[in-house]
RNA sequence: GUGGCCUUAGCUCAAUGGCAGAGCAUCGGAUUGUGGCUCCGAAGGUUACGGGUUCGACCCCCGUAGGCCACCCCA
């Protein structure tokens, strides 16, 4: 009905929302600076190509769900908004040289990613990640510390029974064999194959492997395993990377048809799934090893590792289990008065208070002094300070609002006077309950 | 891109072809400057949008948009 709203697929989020997403920002921002991972910020768009070799140009997520910017005719660039972090990031590690840095690079990043997606509950046109990314390290125990940290992550957020789901993919020694093999026998059962998976056998045979179709359960039991078939070099890496995690205590589910969307995903793979969410929007985050990105965006050949986790998922999931984010401030002080030429005043009683440190705001519009107490009540405020006639004697009301006890102290003294009952208000006055100040 | 369900006040919902309503929220009033409760009142609507059927449409039909669900895919 409105005439302008927020395009199809994106959302406001409101003040009532705001203090979860701060929380979790700052927690991700803090978890990734303990484990040593520093802000990176990249741009919001890139050039396409760099979407389009980096995913993989017959990937859904290029193919289909790049948010293309319409080219200016002065321009012969194509531009992108990205639909995830990594190809950015592993850019910027490529242009400013980071393989002359102490290696691995760690590299975190929180902010929004774009998808062209028929919009649904959890999935949305932007979306927000908090990223982790580390450049430079092939051994297998980044690959369990980095697992760690996510749902360390999680688990700090306040949501439980988050699982681990774990594969490997392979790396290019391997990997094309297994694809054959693969292909080989489902075109060997193609009549056994629905409609739908006949299709995406020629596409991308891995994908058969998660398919949720009921009449594809029998033949994927039955179906070669990536896992069985790595060759030397990715299998001892696998199981070292389980070994790590086992010996950090992190449970995992070994996953066989787990096969991550983007190309350029090799050996680790992993999702961090909850189940028995409403809807479908299970994965909550996942991420793996991609030793061969930074090459293929024109570096030296350098592994690498990360994951992404979807913001707006976490927030819907901790909603849907309960969790509760910590009440907003309120105000200490609010300023009121009811007559209207001394607005200046209270206005610079607000000013000063601030100036002292304290949370304070003025009544400056409101005419009753009733209903600008009533306001003041509802919004939790500590002290009500009553600009009226003590005015002229450089006086000014000091209400205490839970107490609703009420004294007239000189102006000079208000902000040392507030100050010093907030305060043991806060820590409890001695010998007696949180009460009275 | 395919299929299904839904859309009435800021929010949650009534009104089953005959005058569009309630609760909550908002704002104001209850003897000019003192409270969160209570009471009274106001404001708030092109019934998502566009067309059609009908004497008459929130209600039936068609289309569009948006939301949701499933598929695809993914966070």
């Amino acid at each position: 009905m409105p005439a302008y709203r927020a395009p199809r697929g994106t959302r406001d989020l409101l003040p009532a929302e705001t203090p979860a997403w701060t929380r979790l920002e700052r927690l991700g921002a803090d978890l990734a600076s303990r484990y040593g991972y520093r802000r990176i910020e990249t741009p919001l768009f890139e050039q396409s190509e760099v979407f389009e070799r980096g995913i993989g140009a017959v990937t859904d997520v290029v193919e289909k769900e790049l948010f293309r910017i319409a080219p200016r005719t002065d321009e012969a660039e194509s531009w992108a908004l990205r639909p995830e972090p990594t190809a950015g990031i592993v850019r910027a590690y490529v242009q400013h040289g980071m393989q002359t840095w102490p290696q691995p690079v760690k590299l975190s990043q929180l902010g929004p990613m774009f998808r062209y997606d028929p919009p649904q509950a959890g999935r949305y046109r932007q979306f927000w990640q908090f990223d982790v990314e580390a450049i430079g390290d092939p051994g297998p125990a980044v690959d369990a510390e980095i697992i760690e940290l996510g749902t360390r992550y999680y688990r700090d957020a306040g949501l439980e029974g988050v699982e681990v789901l774990l594969n490997s993919i392979g790396d290019p020694t391997c990997r094309p064999a297994y694809v054959a093999e693969l292909t080989a026998y489902f075109d060997a059962h193609r009549e056994a194959l629905p409609e739908l998976e006949r299709t995406r056998l020629e596409r991308n045979p891995l994908r058969l492997l998660d398919s949720k179709d009921p009449a594809m359960a029998a033949l994927n039991a039955m179906a070669p395993r990536i896992t069985d078939r790595l060759c030397e070099p990715c299998a001892e890496h696998f199981a070292a990377v389980r070994a790590h995690l086992q010996a950090l205590a992190i449970p995992y589910r070994l996953e066989p048809g787990l096969v991550r969307g983007l190309d350029y995903y090799t050996r680790t793979a992993f999702e961090f799934y909850v189940a028995g969410r409403e809807g479908q929007q299970q994965a909550l985050g996942g991420g793996g090893r991609y030793d061969g990105l930074v090459e293929l965006l024109g570096g030296r050949p350098t592994p690498a590792i990360g994951f992404g986790i979807g913001l707006d998922r976490l927030v819907l999931a901790l909603a849907e289990t309960g969790v509760t984010e910590p009440a907003e401030s309120a105000p200490i002080a609010v300023v009121v008065g009811a007559d209207p030429d001394a607005t200046s005043h209270r206005l610079r009683i607000a000013t000063d208070l601030r100036a002292a440190g304290l949370g304070a705001r003025a009544e400056l519009g409101r005419r009753k002094l009733g209903k600008q107490l009533e306001a003041a009540a509802r919004d939790g405020a500590h002290f009500a300070v009553i600009v009226g006639d003590e005015l002229a004697d450089g006086d000014v009301g000091l209400r205490d609002l839970p107490a609703g006890t009420q004294k007239v102290i000189p102006i000079a003294d208000l902000a040392r006077e507030v100050g010093r009952a907030h305060a043991a208000h806060r820590h409890g006055p001695p010998g007696g309950g949180a009460g009275s100040a």
